[in-house]
RNA sequence: GCGAAAGUGGCGGAAUUGGCAGACGCGCCGGAUUUAGGAUCCGGUAGCCGAAAGGCUAUGGGGGUUCGACUCCCCCCUUUCGCACCA
């Protein structure tokens, strides 16, 4: 008797899977391949169970289409450069690469710990220059085809700490390290052109099939596409300009009782010098800028605005319209400028009733009508239905009005029809130091100017005094900045901010089909094979970042030729997270469950059996230590039978199931779970990714093979192979033949959740072939397939009978025996039938009156 | 406010095409084994009535379609997530 001592072997296994390199691979144009990945990490120092669940998945994953005959790649490496190691640095002094390479060794031997299958010879680190000498090399490309540019634009300041701070880093209208109330600061930023993309990016969601549909719908919402018009208003004396507006309500026009700018209107200045008091006009506008961005974050804000005092000319009705400055109107949407319509739009309504603009009805919904005092209406009439008082387009719907009134104002060259984009180009300055250097100089001569391809990459210098005061830490490091141009010669000075870490992370996933490729960041040959990614998952919150972004790079790197497909990724899964007493796991709240303590204590095949048997893969989990035990319970179960059988299955001589015939009932049984489980585990984990009840069918399969072998008949039968060997009699053979298919089915099939294990019970079940690219078990149809039946018989929709029958019996003895049961008569005295149903071989269903 | 998803025993969760609701596991109860505890093995475990046989009620609530609804349709409630002045 043996007992089952993970802590025995499991170190034993990796160190074989490392020395034999068991999950590198090779090309092979032979064999279909299959891309699986898990998001990389952040080397924050230290993966908990949460983190560790999506390896995990992914791994299972992996494991099973290896042995279904795929050639699996699956990587992993860092997401190595970000905030949280400068931050460290600022504060401890420890240099963030120094930081880093420790958190990524102690990460990556947990991993190892846990036995995740990964091609560990293809890891990189997005700090390595060999990685984001590339990401320079593609920043070139971008500048070259005009998708990277330069503009000045408003960005998240943080007066204490001195330094500037991503959109996502700002909490709360404060900078997430202090918590001081940010600043809008106006800054020279590099760009990249994403909103080439948007409508293409946005179509091609529809493709996405294997795409959770959450995802997908945050995607286009985030986009976020309008169709309308715009429509240029001339303005009465003082400018002789057109405000153009945007609108999607074209048919609401001859509603418009004002137009309104964003403070940030390129006009407003211009307006201001206008203004009978242009001290407190400027006052105001400073006032809504410095307020816009925080309100919209804060969520609610009052309506405020005021009269510039100047009218501008509706096209289509010729009235004279006041031009208005408000604080709800966003510069960075459409045109920086609206037309109010308060009849038919609420924020207009809401505005119009605090300022007293008039307002003017001009479409009546269908059903309704026009009313009589606007005195009275307590709201906007949202709703699309019929033009009134609208000159010649009176009496159209709203939707014909907008296809006509469109075309008015495009043949009169005062409008033409427009899509709008929430999604804005992506601003990827950063002033920070840890991350890739912009491969950019300026020169006073030439201007901004590339660096050559020849001097990549450019290093990120050393730097040892990090103090997060001043910004941007590169243009401390005179060596770094002063340069020489490369076009005249001269001095010149770089760029001193590094690249946003989304970046990063667009395009690792191609790196790692050709990681170490000097000459390109991958072959078109390496990517041609491996990619798409079939199989990604990763959190849901990378929803709209970084899977945006990936789909971006893969049309960039399409547009340059260098991959041929448009999507990056075929399969997507979003991984729900393990809560510890309802939240979840961090540091500061000091609920980590640590992977490491519950190795030790149980294995690693008992974490990784839990964390995918505890609930599907999408949902949400809370960790219980008794989960953990139950599983570990079962992995002890399945060596318990495998220790006690192994004698038995190892001896000469035992035939094939498949060799075999006349099987006793308990014998045919048990071949029909094993078949049926095989079935069931494989559609479970590869089509629906229910790893739960692929593993409750697995323990249904060892519950049945316990009963099998617990009756004393069979354990006599096993007794006697074990004693006789050869000599044994043919139903002994066959008794332990059953077995054996039974338990080798289930070693395979529980390989890629509990790996250690069944390596070493393959061992112990003398096999000699490799586990990891063992068959995937064959099922068998005909095995699988019930010769008895359980029918459940109804009488008006209940269950009243169950009635055993041989497959494939017809539906008229069936209802005869339905009929002819003790049970359903009881119910049917006194009552006549009026239809039978029998729902092919499954259910009988009497109708009576 | 808008959008999406979800709501099933004490708990995590099953139910593949509209066909036996509660698979599997946790927990709990009982039995066997054991000096004892632990471990293990076997059995029980939605609620109510009943000694039992059996019956009734149950998938957030209310209606509907159907021979039959956790599953489809309508209304409502709750929870979670996402978006939130995008004109």
């Amino acid at each position: 008797m043996s007992e089952y001592k993970p802590q025995d072997f499991d170190k034993k296994w990796q160190g074989k899977w490392a020395s034999n390199r068991t999950f590198e691979v090779n090309i092979d144009p032979a064999r279909p391949k299959f891309y699986c990945l898990e998001m990389f990490a952040y080397p924050s120092g230290h993966a908990h169970v949460g983190h560790v669940r999506n390896y995990i998945i992914g791994d299972v994953v992996a494991r099973t289409k290896r042995m279904l005959g795929f050639n699996v790649l699956h990587p992993f490496g860092w997401d190595a450069f970000g905030l949280p190691a400068e931050n460290a640095a600022i504060k401890h002094g420890i240099h963030p690469e120094e930081s880093t390479r420790g958190n990524i060794s102690h990460m990556k031997a947990q991993l190892q710990r846990l036995g995740i299958s990964y091609a560990w010879e293809r890891e990189f680190a997005t700090c390595d220059s060999s990685y984001y000498k590339w990401n320079q090399w593609l920043f070139i490309r971008m500048f070259e085809k005009g998708l990277a540019y330069r503009k000045r634009s408003s960005v998240n300041w943080c007066p204490k700490c001195d330094t500037v701070l991503a959109n996502e880093q700002v909490v709360e209208d404060g900078c997430w390290r202090c918590g001081t109330l940010t600043e809008i600061r106006d800054l020279e930023q590099w760009f990249f052109r994403i909103t080439k993309y948007a409508n293409e990016i946005l179509e091609a969601t529809g493709k996405l099939a294997k795409w959770p549909e959450k995802v997908l719908s945050m995607q286009k919402n985030w986009i976020g596409r309008s169709e309308g018009s715009k429509i240029k208003f001339k303005m009465e004396g003082g400018l002789e300009e057109n405000i153009e507006i945007f609108t999607t309500r074209l048919d609401t026009v001859f509603g418009v009782t004002a137009l309104i700018l964003s403070p940030e209107h390129p006009l407003v200045d211009r307006l201001s010098l206008l203004s009978s008091d242009k001290s407190e006009f400027q006052k105001k506008v400073l006032e809504f800028r410095s307020q816009d961005r925080s309100a919209r974050l804060s969520g609610e804000v009052e309506k405020e605005g005021f009269n510039t005092g100047q009218k501008a000319r509706n096209p289509f009705d010729g009235s004279s319209v006041e031009v208005w400055i408000a604080n709800f109107v966003l510069g960075e949407y459409g045109t920086g400028a609206v037309m109010a319509v308060p009849a038919h739009d609420q924020r207009d309504f809401e505005f119009a009733r605090k300022f007293g603009l008039p307002i003017k009805f001009v479409v009546c919904p269908n059903g309704g009508s026009v009313p009589t005092s606007m005195d009275q209406i307590t709201e906007a009439s949202i709703d699309y239905g019929k033009l009134v008082n609208s000159g010649e387009f009176t009496e159209l719907t709203s939707l014909e009005a907008k296809k006509q009134m469109s075309a008015w104002a495009q043949e009169r060259g005062v409008g033409e029809p427009s899509i709008q984009f929430r999604l804005k180009d992506w601003g990827i300055s950063r002033q920070r130091y840890w991350g890739t250097p912009i491969p950019m100089l300026s020169c006073k001569k030439d201007g901004i100017v590339p660096v050559p391809d020849s001097d990549l990459p450019v290093l990120l210098p050393p730097m040892t005094n990090f103090t997060g005061q001043g910004r941007s830490p590169l243009s401390q490091i005179s060596e770094f900045v002063n340069t020489t141009c490369p076009v005249c010669g001269g001095p010149a000075s770089r760029e001193t901010d590094t690249m946003d870490t989304f970046v990063d992370s667009s395009w690792y996933f191609y790196r790692f089909a050709d990681p170490l490729n000097n000459e390109a960041p991958f072959s078109a040959k390496t990517v041609k094979y491996w990619l798409p990614v079939d199989f990604y998952s990763g959190g849901v919150e990378h929803a709209i970042l970084h899977l945006i972004y990936s789909r971006f790079f893969a049309r960039v790197f399409r547009d340059l030729e260098m991959v041929d497909h448009d999507e990056p990724f075929d399969q997507l899964l979003t991984q729900g997270m393990v809560l510890k007493n309802g939240s979840a796991m961090s540091k500061s709240k000091g609920n980590v469950i640590d992977p490491d303590s519950m190795i030790q204590k149980y294995g690693a095949d008992a974490l990784r059996l839990y964390v995918m048997f505890v609930a599907p893969p999408e949902k949400e989990v809370e960790w219980t230590d008794s989960g953990l035990e139950g599983s570990y319970r079962f992995l002890t179960r399945v060596w318990r039978l495998a220790d006690k059988w192994k004698e038995a299955l190892t001896s000469s001589g035992i035939p094939g199931a498949s060799e075999l015939t006349d099987f006793s009932s308990k014998e045919k049984t048990l071949r029909q779970k094993t078949h049926d489980t095989i079935r069931r585990v494989t559609v479970d984990i590869e089509e629906r990714h229910q790893f739960n009840t692929a593993i409750s069918a697995m323990m249904e399969l060892v519950n049945e093979i316990y009963s099998f072998g617990e009756s004393s008949e069979i354990d006599k039968r096993r007794q006697e192979v074990e004693n006789l060997k050869q000599k044994s009699s043919i139903q002994a053979f066959k008794a332990v033949t059953v077995v054996a298919e039974a338990i080798e089915a289930l070693v395979r099939m529980l390989s890629p959740f509990a790996p250690h294990m069944c390596e070493e019970l393959w061992d112990m079940l003398g096999k000699q072939e490799d586990l990891t690219n063992a068959e995937w078990p064959i099922f068998d149809e005909k095995v699988a397939r019930l010769e008895e039946f359980i029918v459940p018989v109804q009488i008006n929709g209940k269950m009243r009978s169950r009635l055993t029958v041989a497959a494939g019996m017809p539906e008229k003895e069936l209802k005869s025996l339905a009929l002819k049961d003790p049970a359903v008569r009881k119910h049917l005295l006194e009552k006549k039938i009026v239809k039978v149903i029998v729902a092919k071989g499954r259910l009988v269903n009497l109708v009576t009156k």
